[in-house]
DNA sequence: CATAAATTTATACACTTGCATAATAATGAT
DNA sequence: ATCATTATTATGCAAGTGTATAAATTTATG
C-alpha cells in the first residue's frame, strides 16, 4: 500500500470520526483497530501513533460524540438576549431535530452506554457534561414560570426539569428509532407541546 | 472438574440467564461463549449443546429479556373489570418500578439494540413485542377521554399516546440510571402526574 | 446390573484480536 | 540536495475467539 499523507493536522479527528462511523454500522463489538483503520482508509499500526491504545481511542470517540451532542443542543440559546420561554422552546426544539433525533446518534449513544458502567474512565466522560446539560432545563423553568408569576419551591422546579428532560429523551428515542413515523418538525412540535402541557404555560409562538 | 448433572430439565433456561448477567457485568463484548459458561458454571463446551450457536444464546436472551419485560409491565392490567383510568395508570406505575426500572433493565436494553440494527433475527425479535407495547397505551387514552366525554380523533389519540410513551421511556431512562434520585414510589408519581398533565385528566387516586 | 441414551467435560483448531516492533515513506530545516 | 523528524506501512506474536469433535460421566431402561 501507497503511504499517503495527511494535507491538514487532521489524522487524529479522522480516526474519531471513522471510530464512530465503525460503531454506528458494526456496533461496538464490530468496532476492532482494523476495521476502524479501514473506515479511516489507513493500516491499524497508525491507530497506535494517535493514541496510546484501543481504550484511549474509544474514550476519544465517546467524549467527541457527546461533545457534538452538546453543541447542537446548546444552539441558539447561549443569547441571553432573548426572552426566556423562546429560550426554553429553542432548547426542546434543537434537541428534537436532525442531528440529535437520528439513528446514528442513538445508536452510538446505545453502544457507548453499557461501557460507562465498566469502565470508570468511560464514566467520568459521560458525568463530565451530564450535570452541565441538567442545568440547563431548571433555571430556564424557573425563569419561565415567574414571569408568570409563578413562585416554585427549589424542589418543584427539580421535578419539573426531570419531567421534561423525559419527555425530550422519550421523543428522542421514538424519533430516532422510528422517524418515519414523524413528518418534519412534527417531533419538536410534539415536544413543546407537551413540556407546555406539563408547566401548565404556553411555550409556542 | 466433576460432571455436574441438572434436576430438572432447565439447563437452557439457566444458561439464557447466564448469558444476561454476564451481559449485564461484562458487556456484550465481554460476553464470550466461555465467561458465559462461567456464569453459569458449566463449561463451553454445553453451550453448543443447547444452542447452535452463540447466535442463538444471543438471541434467546434478547426474546427472555423481552419477555419479561412485557409480563412485569402487563401485570395488574389485564383484568377487564378494572376502571380504564385505573388501567392506565397501573400500567404507567409497573413501567416506572421495580423490575423495569434498574440499571440491569436499562443496561441489557442498551447492550441489545445495536444487535437489532445490524442482525434481521433481533430486528424481528425486537419488532414482534414492540406493536404489541405500542397498542396497550392508544386504546386506554381513547377510553379513558371517553368516559369524560373527550372524544378525539385517531390522529390525535395517537399523538397522546406517543407523548405518553415518550415520557414513560425518559422516567425510565432517568429512574434506571440515576435511582438515587427517587425515593420509594416517587417515579411512578411523577409518571402519573405528567400522563395527567399531558391528557389534562386525573390519574391519580 | 448391564447397556444404551443423554448430558457434560476436555481438547484441539483455525481465525481474530490488540499490541509491539522494525522497515519504509513523506516532510521540513538548513 | 541532505539529513533528521514525523508519519505510515508491514509483519509478527501471544492471547482470546467460536466451533468441532471425541472422551467421560451421569441417567434411564430392560
Amino acid at each position: 500500500m501507497s503511504t499517503k499523507r495527511r494535507e491538514g493536522n487532521n489524522r487524529r479527528q479522522e480516526l474519531i470520526e471513522a471510530t464512530l462511523n465503525c460503531i454506528e454500522n458494526e456496533g461496538i463489538q464490530g468496532a476492532t483497530v482494523r476495521k476502524v483503520a479501514d473506515y479511516a482508509g489507513v493500516t491499524n499500526g497508525l491507530i497506535r501513533f494517535y493514541f496510546s491504545g484501543k481504550d484511549e481511542l474509544i474514550r476519544a470517540a465517546y467524549a467527541a460524540l457527546l461533545e457534538q451532542i452538546y453543541v447542537s443542543a446548546r444552539a441558539n440559546i447561549e443569547d441571553a438576549q432573548l426572552p426566556v420561554k423562546e429560550r426554553l422552546r429553542r432548547f426542546i426544539q434543537a434537541t428534537l431535530s436532525f442531528p440529535i433525533v437520528s439513528p446514528r446518534t442513538v445508536l452510538l449513544w446505545a453502544n457507548f452506554l453499557p461501557l460507562t458502567y465498566i469502565d470508570d474512565e468511560m464514566a467520568a466522560i459521560r458525568n463530565e457534561g451530564y450535570v452541565e446539560t441538567t442545568n440547563i432545563l431548571q433555571p430556564l423553568v424557573i425563569a419561565s414560570l415567574a414571569q408568570e408569576n409563578r413562585n416554585i419551591s427549589e424542589e418543584e422546579s427539580q421535578r419539573f426539569a426531570i419531567k421534561l428532560n423525559a419527555v425530550i429523551d422519550g421523543l428522542w428515542l421514538e424519533g430516532s428509532m422510528a422517524g418515519y413515523k414523524f413528518q418534519n418538525g412534527e417531533l419538536a412540535e410534539m415536544g413543546v407541546e407537551t413540556a407546555s402541557s406539563i408547566l401548565a404555560i404556553n411555550l409556542a409562538n
